[in-house]
DNA sequence: ACGTTAATTCACTAGTGAGTGAATGAAAGG
DNA sequence: CCTTTCATTCACTCACTAGTGAATTAACGT
């Protein structure tokens, strides 16, 4: 593996020294996270992995399901403030005329461009969030949390540039969005396999290439003019 | 929960004893790693859930893993054999002319028929199959050990009906089908929440509705008729 | 009926997991 | 300097895990 254990730097000042070792243990958390869910890694695993004794983790953190809303969270307000941003600047710059294409690129190229060039730990964050968004337990519930306000704010847009549409079409387009979207985030390498090489798992930038495009024709084609208008007759 | 705990109806025959036995300890175990993943529940979670000795396990599987598989491996040939069959159908009435949405129904439709109609179980071993389609460690390499085939000879048919268009485009578009596909089967409910309740994570049949001809659009797309054939001059 | 074989449980082991409360050690501050 | 505060480790606990090998029980063939 390449990265398997970090030097501790020890900082000066004390509220300091808290903050990089709570960096550190999530940093850790995070990674192995994404690597076997939450139930395949033990705080003693996280704890080595930044050579500290496990139980510091539980004086920083109550407990483990804490550290995992912790390693979530984090990124999520990231994530969150910049995608609202990109949305919010294209509503104003398309005077509420969004096309389906421009509002998903606010929602998805913001987001691929962040995790394309935010290093490591992005990366490791989103095949983190991808299980969660596959969990049925307290998956679904987090992403909830953490996640709904941006999502209607797309949602919004959509309606806004697929007038007349129905509602139903235009939320099962959006689940078909981020399924595709958390599956590549998951860089399960996959589809590296399936296609010789062809394609690679860290490619976000293929992904941005085609994603947006791929499913404004989908919602296009799922959102004829006026849906079911009423079906008369057999 | 719904069933907590079956009955263990003593069959006759010995070896009508051991399958049956068998199947209940996959089935029980399916029910659970698809809650809760692979290092989320215990051996005896699985042998609670049948009343039986935690140990009967260890009985008819050597390990954990191997019965992970065992549950995985059930019914994959099941649904690969009916996609296989459905493709290669279809490729035949269409004496070699498919449509991309006729693939993708194929494709799609067989399964989602399948994981409506097939009760509990296979709604079960959707959402396990869609949690391990999201694992990066081994859960990919599984993936390709069970399903590249189908899959194999689903992109066949989709580069029959793109003549000329790119690879990596089919490949990345198969890339947001199954996404979109695995999300599906996880699910989770979010998409309740997220809509108020106008759309069911259960509703297989809205799925079924949508999905072929809004990934159809999508490969239409980002296909273009001839992929950057040789970009000249800027 | 009887010895054989297979299914199931039992008694254990060796190791791991999360978490607690006391002990240690090092900086901060007056 | 001396005391207080905080970060970190230590020594434990309690519950639980996967797995093994012997014991038990029930069906089978003869």
């Amino acid at each position: 593996m390449a990265s398997e254990k970090k030097a501790r730097p020890k900082r000066s000042g004390r509220a300091e020294q808290r903050a990089e070792t709570i960096d550190q243990i999530i940093d850790a958390a995070e990674y192995l996270f994404a690597k076997n869910g939450f139930y395949g890694v033990t705080l003693k695993d996280v704890a080595n992995r930044i050579g500290v004794h496990h139980t510091l983790i539980n004086y920083y953190f109550d407990d483990k399901k804490t550290l995992f809303e912790a390693v979530f969270a984090r990124r999520a307000v990231v994530t969150n403030e910049r995608r609202m941003k990109a949305l919010d600047d294209y509503d104003r710059e398309t005077r509420g005329k969004p096309t389906v294409e421009g509002a998903l690129r606010a929602f998805l190229d913001t987001d691929l461009d962040l995790y394309q060039t935010g290093g490591e730990g992005w990366r490791n964050y989103g095949a983190m969030g991808a299980q969660v968004a596959n969990t049925p337990q307290w998956g679904a519930a987090m992403m909830d949390r953490h996640f709904d306000p941006v999502v209607l704010r797309l949602i919004e847009l959509l309606k806004k540039a697929l007038p007349g549409c129905a509602e139903e079409d235009i939320f099962w387009g959006y689940h078909f969005v981020t399924g595709a979207l958390m599956l590549t985030l998951a860089r399960t390498g996959r589809i590296d396999k399936l296609s010789g090489g062809l394609c690679k798992s860290e490619d976000y930038a293929a992904v941005k290439e085609r994603m947006a495009a791929f499913m404004a024709a989908g919602f296009a084609t799922i959102c004829t003019p006026k849906k079911r208008p009423t079906p008369r007759a057999k």
